[in-house]
RNA sequence: GGUCCCGUAGCUCAGUAGGAUAGAGCGACAGAUUCCUAAUCUGUAGGUCACAGGUUCGAUUCCUGUCGGGAUCACCA
């Protein structure tokens, strides 16, 4: 439990103590009470608004009630002040030894200081990156990977079992242009000159190894074979070669999935899967045969008016009813899609994430109304719509050209970068925002660049241990000796580190909460800066550093402070998917 | 035209169960500093939270509308 809840509980059990009730002799509601920290560092370590929610209920005016509350507060051994301001706030200043309590919380605690119960029983799938199998990744996939992983991560550090899933669009035309666009590298690769590549085929020269393994295993057999026979062989092996790439740029980026779900199983034994899954919908009233209007604003010029098979989305929040299955008979793309969720809710998830680019906005509807249909509302789907990145270098925008084949790719980036200035970067920014990605910032080796900052502290927690080692000869203490004198600490330096410190846990319920993982990059920022403003401290006042050569007790027991931000940034990172390094070479 | 995202300091952005005098970084301005705990530090100025209504003790936050920027809009994936 985090400290403000803690609190809370606190403040709850106190307010019944007094007895108060309401006016007609009801017991009082509690929702609203809510302890949190003050605007203002002057004011206190922590704020309740409990006073003025009450207060009317009690019939009473809140300062009058704040009095009562904080009177019963001040007995509280761990609350050192307290007092009521403004319309009705009780601000309490927390005693020295409380937060050195929660020193010994982290330092007990080690790397899992934070882990929470508070998403228990959820048993959430978060699907991410789910690119097309028809090349390499690119930066655009870059950031929807990133916070999903990261995501995926905090959710399971909240409690929660989290499963991450990436579905693989094998199936459908696109599979088919791969198919072709590899079989022309395959004749390549027999000696044919394919000139140049089609329009409308992938030219690029990833498809040229796959193209040389197809012809190492097949020789000239595939050419005798009928074509829609020798397509389907090559489109399984580059399907696989282009999943093989796709998994090593994942990699390259710490991404790793749990599971890869395939389309194509869904269309296996004549689209079994899918036809259930339809079958299961028709059965519950939300399919039906007819015409759907046509868009308004532009209407496409070869618009079709005809009758077909409809899922009655709007029943269940969409804008308009959807089509299952396409004018050559064939299904449509959402109609793998109800299979596919109908497949995830019956593997027990109750919570179904997905985390897309903003040019799939317009899918969240169908989505949700998909969601309802099929579960009967029992899960509950939520989307996750990422804003583009702009590439830039020293400012200006890099430019690409998807046609010419040239794009970035993901792991040029990841080869340039680093993948944890990536992926700190991906997360350092709000996901419905956009979000500009200057290589040159990036790398930088200053207190500008925000990945630096936050990884150089945590070089600087081992830095300090290094020093301890060469001038006090003293070799890394164990957590019950860090944990011997933490009284000890009782510089407002100190004791402001431990409150940024005794956030994490609150931060990290509540970044899960909202599924917000971006919270916690700018978290990480705010405790690096506490810590590298108390190390100044120490240049201008020596009797502030951490390592003090004739005073080993008092040393020791700082050393716990460093091992705390040291545990907390590294456990942060870690949902970040970045190193806490030991140095910065 | 419909839908979704966004609008907070000069710039880039934080700010959630609705709270006090709305924050950070950069830039600007004024100082300090050559220290090895390197890869700076301290301070100051800077705001109609796009606009207008509504909900209430209280709104940057919730609701409605307007304006502005972006994405997207049957049968592709």
């Amino acid at each position: 439990m985090n400290l403000f809840a803690e609190f809370s509980a606190r403040i709850v059990d106190m307010v019944q103590a007094l007895g108060l009730k309401t006016a007609s002799g009801e017991p009082l509601d509690m929702a609203r009470v809510a302890v949190e920290l003050p605007r203002d560092v002057n004011h206190g370590d922590l704020a309740t608004n409990a006073a003025m929610v009450l207060s009317k209920a009690v019939g009473t005016n809140p300062r009058q009630l704040g009095e009562q509350l904080a009177a019963e507060l001040a007995k509280d051994p761990d609350v050192s002040e307290v007092s009521v301001a403004g319309p009705g706030f009780v601000n309490i200043r927390l005693a020295d030894g409380f937060w050195q309590a929660r020193l010994r919380d982290i330092l007990a605690a080690g790397t899992d200081y934070g882990r929470s119960k508070a998403g228990a029983g959820r048993k959430i799938n978060v699907e991410y990156v789910s690119a097309n199998p028809t090349g390499p990744m690119h930066v655009g996939h870059c950031r929807g990977a990133v916070v999903g992983d990261a995501l995926a991560n905090l959710l399971a550090f909240a409690g929660s079992e989290v499963t991450k899933e990436y579905y693989i669009n094998d199936a459908g035309a696109q599979i088919g242009v791969l198919a072709q666009s590899a079989f022309l590298r395959y004749r390549e690769a027999l000696g044919e000159d394919i000139g140049d590549i089609p329009a409308g085929l992938y030219p690029g020269d990833y498809l040229v190894p796959v193209g040389q393994t197809l012809a190492d295993r097949f020789g000239r057999a595939l050419l005798e074979k009928p074509e829609n026979e020798a397509l389907a062989l090559v489109s399984d092996e580059t399907i696989d070669a282009m999943m093989g790439m796709i998994r090593e740029d994942l990699a390259a980026l710490n991404v790793h999935h749990d599971v890869f779900f395939s389309e194509r199983t869904l269309h296996a034994d004549h689209a079994k899967a899918i036809r259930s899954a339809i079958s299961d919908l028709t059965l519950k009233g939300h399919v039906y045969k007819g015409k759907l209007p046509p868009p308004k604003g532009q209407k496409p010029e070869d618009w079709e008016d005809r009758e077909q098979t409809l899922f009655r989305s709007t029943e269940v929040g969409d804008d308009i009813d959807r089509p299952l299955v396409k004018s050559d008979g064939a299904y449509t793309y959402f109609a793998a899609d109800v299979a596919y969720l109908k497949d995830k809710y019956a593997r027990g998830f109750n919570e179904l994430v997905y985390v897309l680019g903003a040019d799939h906005g317009g899918y969240v509807k169908r989505l949700e109304a998909l969601a309802r249909a099929v579960t009967d509302s029992q899960v509950e789907l939520t989307v996750l719509l990422c804003q583009l990145v702009r590439l830039l270098r020293n400012g200006e925008p890099v430019k690409m050209s998807k046609r010419a084949g040239e794009f970035i790719t993901l792991r040029d980036v990841v080869d340039e970068v680093g993948r944890d200035a990536i992926r700190f970067m991906m997360l350092y920014r709000k996901n419905g925002e956009p979000l500009d990605f200057d290589f040159a910032k990036v790398t930088e080796q200053s207190k500008d660049n925000p990945v630096f900052y936050v990884q150089y502290a945590s070089a600087r927690c081992y830095s300090v241990f290094r020093q301890t080692k060469e001038h006090l000869g003293l070799d890394r203490p164990d957590r019950a000796a860090l944990s011997e004198n933490t009284h000890l600490l009782t510089d407002p330096g100190e004791l402001a580190l431990i409150r940024k410190l005794a956030e994490y846990p609150r931060v990290i319920e509540a970044a899960a909460q909202a599924m917000e993982p971006h919270r916690i990059a700018f978290y990480l920022y705010d405790l690096a800066s506490s810590f590298h403003a108390h190390w100044n401290r120490g240049t201008d006042n020596p009797d502030l550093r951490f390592v003090r050569v004739n005073e080993s007790t008092l040393t020791v027991a700082r050393l716990g402070l460093v091992q705390a931000v040291s545990d907390v940034l590294t456990s942060g990172l870690a949902i970040v998917g970045a190193e806490a390094p030991e140095e910065m070479r």
